[in-house]
DNA sequence: GTCTATACTTGGATAGAC
DNA sequence: GTCTATCCAAGTATAGAC
């Protein structure tokens, strides 16, 4: 009974794990319009109603989707950013991270949801919510990047953050518009260049 | 008989311009999902087939909407542009138009056109050309801009221009999504500081 | 050119069998 | 916990009257 209990459970998790597969797959090719419960569930081999049993509405199952992607990406990016501290190593690192979420489309899902929020505006601040770690993150690499450097006290950590993440959803809007990534591409060489010039000024 | 096909004409030109102007409302609203033709035409208070006689489908006229707000939008920036050529002013400049673009939505047009466009590949070319004279755009000013200063051969101009486009569009998801600006306040206040520093470099 | 009426499709969500 | 069947709302689009 202990046994049956305990699979039923674990069948449980693994169906909520196949659905909000689905569900990302479906926001990265089709687009939130694309992402009905009726698509997501064809695509992951299962039964619409599964969604709403599990998580009540399509809704909460993206927003679920959000939370996993999100929280899986960002501790990528942390466990990568330890390993290099100096600037041009940073930018060497954001761009391979960079060039990742693009293949992936990471981003995708976040504005997606992001795009929604306007006519469901229930979305707003749970999307704030899991998008301030990311905020808060930047800072603190920023912080112990620019640290006794010239831009430090030239430019408050908290504005390069914000900009920091602001360039980044609006390059993978940009990119994914034009179907190419050179932009892309000649932007984060010119950063690399920039930051190794920076580095010649630090202690 | 003139003079009624050209009352015919003029009529049908304001039916027109009324359909994109409640087209426009929608999306700044409702975002893409609620921009439907039912709820367009309902706030427009007109009748729905209308949209289906002038512009043939939705996503027409919806593409029209953002040619209409762009155009309009891109010659406003000329003009504003033209009366301010330091680096300094520009900045006020671009800190001014932006605070109107925030308030007035017109970035949110497409922001949410670009996020259907994953549902919609056939929009995707088209918001691509009204997007690319904003990049040019952005490209002759930056070289006007950033003339004989140092960081002219620093930074290509184009890397520069994608890099303010792609910035614009994040900054206005990231402070729709707060539901505050005074992350954007502080970050233009940044810019404005460092376009001081900047000039002084200048010849 | 504009309106009414309507055909057709898709989507969210639930009831009830298994 | 999962499936079938179904209800209902909302969307696109068109035909045909005015």
């Amino acid at each position: 009974m202990a046994r049956s209990a305990r699979r039923g459970r674990r069948d449980s998790q693994e169906t909520r794990q196949r659905i909000i597969d689905a569900a990302l797959d479906a926001l990265k090719r089709e687009g939130f319009t694309g992402a009905s419960a009726r698509a997501i569930a064809e695509h992951g081999g299962f039964n619409q109603a599964l969604i709403f049993y599990h998580f009540g509405t399509v809704n909460h199952l993206l927003l679920a989707a959000l939370d996993e992607t999100s929280g899986r990406r960002l501790a990528a990016y942390q466990t990568a950013v330890e390993q290099a501290k100096t600037l041009p190593e940073l930018l060497q690192t954001a761009t391979r991270l960079y060039r990742e979420d693009l293949a992936a489309g990471h981003i995708t899902v976040l504005n997606e949801l992001i795009g929604a929020s306007l006519a469901y505006p229930e979305l707003r601040p749970e999307i704030a919510a899991r998008v301030q770690p990311w905020v808060r993150f930047a800072e603190d690499v920023i912080v112990q990047a620019l640290a006794g450097g010239p831009l430090a006290e030239l430019i408050p950590s908290r504005d390069a953050a914000f900009a920091t993440v602001a360039l980044y959803l609006g390059m993978q809007m940009l990119t994914h518009l034009n179907g190419d990534n050179t932009a892309t591409e000649s932007l984060f060489a010119t950063g690399e260049r920039v930051a190794a010039l920076l580095a010649t000024l630090q202690p």
